[in-house]
DNA sequence: TATGAATGAGTATTCATTCAT
DNA sequence: GATGAATGAATACTCATTCAT
């Protein structure tokens, strides 16, 4: 793809790049084209693949791709819209797993640190690839923009579900700063940004605890 | 590139790339082809150019290219490396300048947050190259962590120029902790490490000040 | 078609290229499927449109064009084979006409030139394909040539009715080339054999007067 | 090609469809490309090759084709322009040959007609496919009209140089006239405007001395 | 040194035809 | 009979790299 998209409706949920709700055997070699074209992408890269090889080891004529997607970038679109449903599911669950178990403030931004840094462990290697390409496909960064403001919305909501403890008054601002803040530093030890510079701390799991622990102290003791 | 490189020195200084010290109207043809490749790259992306447009731009043959730099990746190492040379030298002439004019941490942090998301501003776009090309070419991954290391060094030595107001006795180790932070968060709103989901704070120098303020509260009061 | 025809029965009546005597429903969906066809390759040209656009426009199934035509060369061939055998009717009705109104030769001339231009006229663009088809697909060729025949023998009788009139004794010599001649000037007027290097003069209508004053004189005063 | 053509100059001379001036191995090697295009385009038609058998025939590189053509349009069209060319000056040393040997105008026209068909029957099958081509393609057409336009302009003028024994006096009308119809006449039997219906009469040479006669009784006597 | 013409491998996409339902 | 999802062969074009001059 040249750096280029067409019009472009803004949503990438699987269905606004794949072609019809499919079912039985359809919906077999839907989720084997994809599978093998996951696979193919996290070996090599957003793009660096052939349809030919999707054909080959998804089991799939090169026709019946077409018939599921546009055009290949549409496929690769898929894949990172299938993954990042994925995880917007997993982010939900984990946040209300970390309110219930959180008493207070102090209990709730260690624990919160530690079980986003996992969700998005797990799902890095995709979530590298869609920031990448998001990084040129409007297709996948708007989207990619409205979960990310979503996310935020949560996390700041319970972050404000202790804002009895904050100290001063610019609490949701500060609340706000706080999460980039986290998400910007656990995106970037994860190499999500990009690869290169990022884990140089010889120990990520004391990263985290310090940034559970700045946080902390921001929120309870900066004015 | 398919992604993968060949043998591959890890050092990624210009006379690493390039082929020979050059002087006169070699010197001037060097200069040529690196400006018209660094042109593209900054229009186009990284490799999104042909070495016919930087022969046509840079007013140099091809041969002449394959005479300086073994391949077209070499080329584009070369833009990157160069860039990164300025880098450092504008990050160690701020520092300077911004230690000498604190008094103490409290002036400090504010001002190098500050002056730090300007330099990484000034030199965003190439920046953002270096780090996308730097997620799969060790051959700029690896010596981009050599320089985000003394830039960690630097600010970390910076910052225990201050250690008398520390809280706590675990020293480095938090001033590490918010050198990360602060360059997590200061690449993500410049959105070095992708574009997609940054930029989302309606106000960017408000995340500055709070970044600001939460790494001396850190540093100042937690435990 | 890469410009080769299998076996090749020599007629293109409806009945060779389509498969068998339809009625009611099948010859509804049969008459929906020449019909888009036709309009498609009016806007298209001969070959230039999709199975699948004809299911789509004609609402028929793919599976039904396969019902009624061995391949895409024959529904086109039929289309166009529906079209020769309507010019058929129409030239026979035209012919009958003038001979009626036209009470000698130097009525009849100028009266025939101007049907028989309307006539092509009406038709031209099918036409047009027709003998653009024909230039590879002998299963078009043939049959074309069979009805340009028996235009030659209605033709020539026609101006036989007035031999009386005729100069010399190659009459029906004399009739054939007046013949050839008009119908090449009026297919190449017509564009009917290509597009190209036609309609240069001026008045056409002129061109037509002039068509029948020379044949008009040829016949009547030519040794 | 999808029948449509970018914005386009209107000269279809060798030079505006191949790329830069060749000399010595250049041009050998573009000679091999035109000759081995136009050997299969004889073979099959218009645009029934590939880039690749035109590389293996003319023993050339596909790159090499690309660095003289900017797309296999264009060497169709230069293969055509080329024959186009030498079709201009048969004809006009043929005019002029005619001219010098013809006293009066009952010995030009046979003359003419009989020399004029044997050049198109010379270049008839190059020239069909330029017809058919035109039919689509305004680079060819429009060119194409042009040269059709200066033959016409020709052989008026050479008509006109015998206008003493012109009957009537619509001299310039009855000479474009009588051009017309030759060459549609010509045209169609050598089945240049396509082949289809061509042909039938059993003897073409007495076509050819039936038009001869037809032109000359019509000028000399139609009033 | 310097040039830039020549090379040719590599790939997304279309669409006539088939055949299981 | 009717359907339309599945198939996969076939092809123009790009561009990094080489090397004769």
């Amino acid at each position: 793809m040249p750096r280029s998209t067409k019009a472009a409706e803004p949503m990438l949920v699987p269905e606004s790049v794949s072609r019809q709700p499919q079912q039985g055997r359809s919906k077999a070699s839907l989720g084997r084209m994809l599978a093998a074209a996951e696979k193919l992408m996290l070996e090599r890269g957003n793009e660096e693949f052939t349809l030919q090889e999707v054909s080959k080891g998804g089991k799939v004529s090169i026709g019946s791709i077409y018939l599921r997607f546009e055009s290949k970038d549409n496929l690769v679109r898929a894949v990172i819209a299938n993954e990042l449903e994925r995880i917007a599911a997993d982010e939900a669950t984990m946040m209300a797993e970390v309110v219930a178990a959180s008493a207070d403030l102090a209990a709730f931004m260690p624990r919160y640190v530690e079980s986003y840094a996992e969700v998005l462990r797990q799902h890095a290697p995709l979530l590298r690839l869609s920031m990448q390409r998001a990084s040129f496909d409007p297709l996948v960064s708007e989207p990619g923009k409205q979960r990310a403001f979503r996310s935020e919305e949560a996390a700041v909501a319970a972050m404000l579900g202790y804002r009895a403890e904050f100290c001063g008054n610019r609490h949701e601002q500060k609340a706000k700063a706080a999460f980039h803040i986290i998400f910007a530093t656990l995106a970037r030890q994860l190499s999500l940004g990009s690869t290169g510079e990022s884990a140089s701390l010889r120990d990520w799991a004391e990263l985290k605890a310090e940034l559970g622990r700045m946080c902390l102290t921001y929120l309870k003791q900066a004015e």
